[in-house]
DNA sequence: TTGAAAGCGCTACCAT
DNA sequence: ATGGTAGCGCTTTCAA
């Protein structure tokens, strides 16, 4: 707040105008070949005052303001997305943008008003991300606006959008376990109907592989994504005589249960049954033995999202799909027999 | 980008001026008795018109952005911390303030100049936050910002801060033991020094409520504080015949590590062994049996701050402790003998 | 009860 | 090679 300091100042400071100052300060002074002398001058003077230039003045002029809206359902509060946020932060500061992170818990009026007064700052672009990989229907506001969806597609596929590979993710999963030899006993935990994309496509993407390898699933054990629901459920299963010899979770929440079933019952992992899962969140790595996974990513996600807005986007295929690495951990050995 | 509306198009629309529709749109009509027929008018145009006050030109004009700063070395990351971020969003969100989130990776060149561009956009405060509870050496340039600190203290106490009341946590989590009957065998895993004002105040409370109740620990295990060195130590410590009767945890991650200890040995929790951990990770819920666990607060502490910050914070004697909630769950019993 | 006009700090066009 | 000046859209003082 004491930062008074405008370029009228540093012109004065420099005897000099605004405008030399002007020209100077933003890097024209080459093409316009203003005196070395006068040069030197205006860049002391604003060494000296500290002179930084008012981004609101320098706004309301230009129209940008080199800043970017985040605009999420609820990304944020489920821990494990918290990527998608920080790596759009990470990745718009290494062009000099900043971004005004928002949530809108999934509230349509909150989400208007909040979109009315972004547009009221006049920002240059917006992320509209989702916690989970869905279709949306982006407000029609953002159809006049600079905008890229993050983890999630429209229905029209009018913007440019960033998802995850989930297709190749499950190809991915279902690989892990072929390559060490299993073919048969082949079993996935999860209800694959419930996020719309994740879900559809990770099975879709196992099923592929499966099938190419001239096999398919033993069949699938229904339960919410979750390790109490997966742990009663898939309990359930091993009671009732299920043998799987390989497991796939639809992520590592529900492998969670999993592991939870299987070690209630003295079945090792991975020499009874392999184990392997999606999204490789900090749990994978802590669990013994340390699961494997196919991982969301997320922060790699953002920063395409952040590129396709910086590089005016329209020339890329959409939506991209981003891969999503494999993380093989000790969860998966060879079949039993 | 449509949205090329002023205050002078509505002042036309409505036939009046600028000055009178800026009067009657910024609620300022009651006490300067303006013509309720001009009024509607004005109303009635802005409605039409969809007219939005430039915020730019605005600031530019009051020195007001009603946009703060969250600045953190690296809350994001650690996908835990998210709720300082989210609580600080929301709560901010309810005084009509938006906010800048940026991260400086702990690196203090980038901080200086995030803080430079954060000036340049004139926000009207800052939340400076850690991860961990920490003193940290705040950018001179914020002494003189309307400054709040979350989740650290200022090394002289200069600025307003907020912070979890640790101390207490560590009674409380001695008390659930000390509740169910525990008076001996009680272990402490983890190490006391390594988050400097967790670890030593935790311990502190812990270390408290035991001598109040005339006991003490039985001793202390040391190791990081994640899963697999906890695993390591504390495994290693039973098979020299430690025989603990409770455990309390430094964090859940050593929780988690100490669970894996206890049931690779076939001890039972809690028949066997009780555990009472701090965090209240989304992990806490998953273990089995359910881990009870101290909360860290962050939610309520990013709302406290923010409070500070709307209500010029000096009224209130700091650092704020935020009470850390206690929730209780399965994995504490009475004890076994 | 309403309106004219100055000016926030910057950019960019037009002179010189 | 340098400087004057007209706005960007808003707030606010002063005058009518």
């Amino acid at each position: 707040m004491r930062d008074r300091v405008t370029l009228q100042d540093v012109a004065d400071q420099a005897r000099t105008s605004k405008t030399t100052a002007h020209y100077v300060l933003t890097g024209q002074d080459q093409k316009l070949r203003i005196a070395e002398e006068t040069r030197r001058r205006v860049l002391r003077a604003a060494t000296e005052l500290r002179y930084r230039p008012n981004l609101m003045a320098k706004g309301l002029r230009t129209q940008v303001t080199r800043s970017i809206a985040f605009i999420s359902d609820t990304v944020a509060t489920e821990a494990y997305a918290g990527n998608l946020v920080y790596g759009a932060i990470a990745a718009a500061a290494e062009h000099g943008y900043l971004l005004f992170v928002c949530e809108t818990g999934g509230d349509p009026e909150l989400e208007a008003s909040l979109i009315g007064d972004l547009a009221s700052r006049h920002v240059d672009a917006y992320v509209y991300a989702s916690l989970f990989t869905r279709e949306v229907q982006i407000p029609a506001e953002l159809h006049f606006e600079r905008t890229v969806l993050l983890n999630c597609l429209a229905a029209d596929n009018s913007s440019p959008a960033v998802i995850p590979d989930e297709r190749q993710a499950g190809r991915d999963a279902a690989c892990a376990l072929l390559d060490r030899g299993h073919r048969r006993a082949i079993w996935l935990v999860g209800e694959p109907g419930e996020q719309v994309l994740a879900g559809a496509q990770r099975t879709e993407g196992i099923r592929q592989a499966l099938s190419d390898a001239g096999t398919e699933l033993a069949g699938t054990v229904d339960c919410k994504w979750w390790p109490e629901p997966a742990y009663e459920q898939f309990g359930a299963f091993l009671d009732d005589g299920g043998d799987p010899s390989a497991v796939i979770c639809l992520n590592d929440r529900v492998a969670l249960g999993v592991y939870q079933a299987l070690k209630a019952r003295g079945r090792s992992i991975p020499t009874d049954v392999s184990v392997v899962s999606f999204d490789d969140s900090d749990l994978a790595a802590w669990l013994q033995p340390p699961l494997s996974s196919i991982a969301l990513p997320h922060r790699q996600m953002a920063a395409e999202a952040i590129r396709l807005l910086m590089t005016d986007g329209a020339l890329a295929e959409h939506p991209v799909h981003v891969a999503m690495p494999v993380r093989l951990r000790e969860s998966i050995g060879p079949p039993r027999s």
